[in-house]
DNA sequence: CGCCAGGTTGATTTCGCTCAAGCAATGTGG
DNA sequence: CCACATTGCTTGAGCGAAATCAACCTGGCG
């Protein structure tokens, strides 16, 4: 793995408590505390950050890039259980529950990563108890989409799951163009996507060129037009429409 | 809906207490303000205690009985989330998350049940660092099953998925007889089970009649025999081994 | 007694999976 | 620069699991 270590970088914290994240409610003595033991890392694309079934060591804090949290099934098959952008914290999970990772980190952008000690995290939740307050809130958030998720996998067919998709991916990668059409550069390959709505690449593939079909989408590589957003929503509610 | 309010009732803290759930750790001056705050009621089978989309008021202490958390899709379909048992709690998810409602609290069994306000709540949670350390811990829990489950329910078979439930219920409702055979009694409708395999009652009833076709498990009513316990167990594994 | 909810069964259909092949873009080594 | 593997994506044919729709039990219960 070509990963490099940069030492004592105090900017993974400036950034983030600047941002109004968890880690704005820190004390001076902790945020000295925390670049004394903070490390951070570049990971290249494809690297590991950190495998499932691994004994949880640290904290890891997503300065830039892209991560993806998978689990993988008896025949090889990955699910994607989450996208990790810039200022998301991967592993708080395990660490929290005493547990050990219950999925693998794979790098899929160039990232750079920080990551902080189990000790001092916990370190951190004795001494502060806003920001155990403020992680506790996130992880209701996070508990409830990963409910969403279940549900949505259960009750919705695999097309209305990508549509909803693309329309939660639009608010990170997309951009609206002159004539109202909205435009999307995904860092994803369509294995990935497939893996998100827990279908196989093909399944995905033929959903993809049905909707093409349709002319509702034009998909060329990584890059997704939608000439009509509209029309795309309308089909969303009108399948997640509960009454 | 024919439900009665019994006031100032102490019982609810000190059998929890006793039981070493999150709420050990409050103080005196707490346990007072909790006692004073909390209002206990008895819910009859079929009521209601919350609905997806109400605002969040309380949490609430399942005593006794049983409630089944459900979200409800399109057709009127439902989706059971999760099975509360006596000593869980309810609503803690949306009151932390600032959220309301995402699902419904349906009373499966006579359950009594205590609301303990908001207010009261977020109070403990800005006087009391140990409590909310301890919730932290039960939901990074909860949300590594609600993970595990989204990944079964893509990745698995319905037959695996319903194997792996009675292997769940059984720590609870499972009572090994003279034989070696394995008695349980769900007070579960068909329905609620497929609900929480994410299936029709329909199919649940066709692979329940497979199973019994192969002598593994014999159903009648809400009652359950598995003759052999470990084979079903040995084929859980094969269908679960993550390589 | 009829009604009704919960459960079962059968016939048919739909959706997504598997396996297999093909194609285009990208590397890689000679 | 060409021959060759590799990787990502697409397509087709066939299959299987579960959904759907409809009918039909069965055991309370008024």
């Amino acid at each position: 793995m070509k990963t490099v270590n940069i030492k004592g970088q105090a900017k993974c914290l400036t950034t983030r408590r600047a941002r109004g994240t968890v880690w704005s409610c820190l004390s001076p003595d902790e945020i000295e505390l925390f670049n004394q033991n903070v490390s951070c890392r570049i990971y290249e694309e494809g690297d590991v950050i950190f495998y499932e079934g691994d004994d949880c060591t640290s904290l890891y804090l997503v300065e830039s890039g892209l991560v993806a949290v998978k689990k993988t099934d008896t025949e090889g098959q990955q699910i994607l259980i989450r996208l990790a952008n810039p200022g998301d914290t991967l592993g708080y999970r395990p660490l929290l529950a005493g547990e050990s990772h219950r999925a693998s980190a794979e790098v899929i952008k160039k990232t750079k990563v920080c990551a902080l000690p189990k000790s001092t995290m916990k370190r951190f939740l004795l001494s502060n108890l806003e920001l155990g307050t403020e992680i506790l809130k996130r992880m209701a958030k996070v508990l409830g989409e990963a409910d969403e998720r279940f549900f949505e996998a259960v009750s919705l067919p695999a097309r209305i799951r990508l549509i909803h998709l693309l329309m939660v991916l639009q608010e990170r990668c997309g951009k609206i163009v002159d004539d109202g059409s909205l435009l999307m550069e995904l860092p994803l390959t369509r294995r990935d996507i497939a893996a998100m709505l827990g279908i196989r690449a093909e399944s995905l593939s033929r959903l993809v060129h049905d909707i093409e079909d349709e002319g509702l989408i034009h998909f060329s590589g990584n890059k997704i037009i939608i000439s009509r957003p509209e029309t795309l929503l309308k089909e969303l509610d009108a399948g997640l429409l509960s009454l």
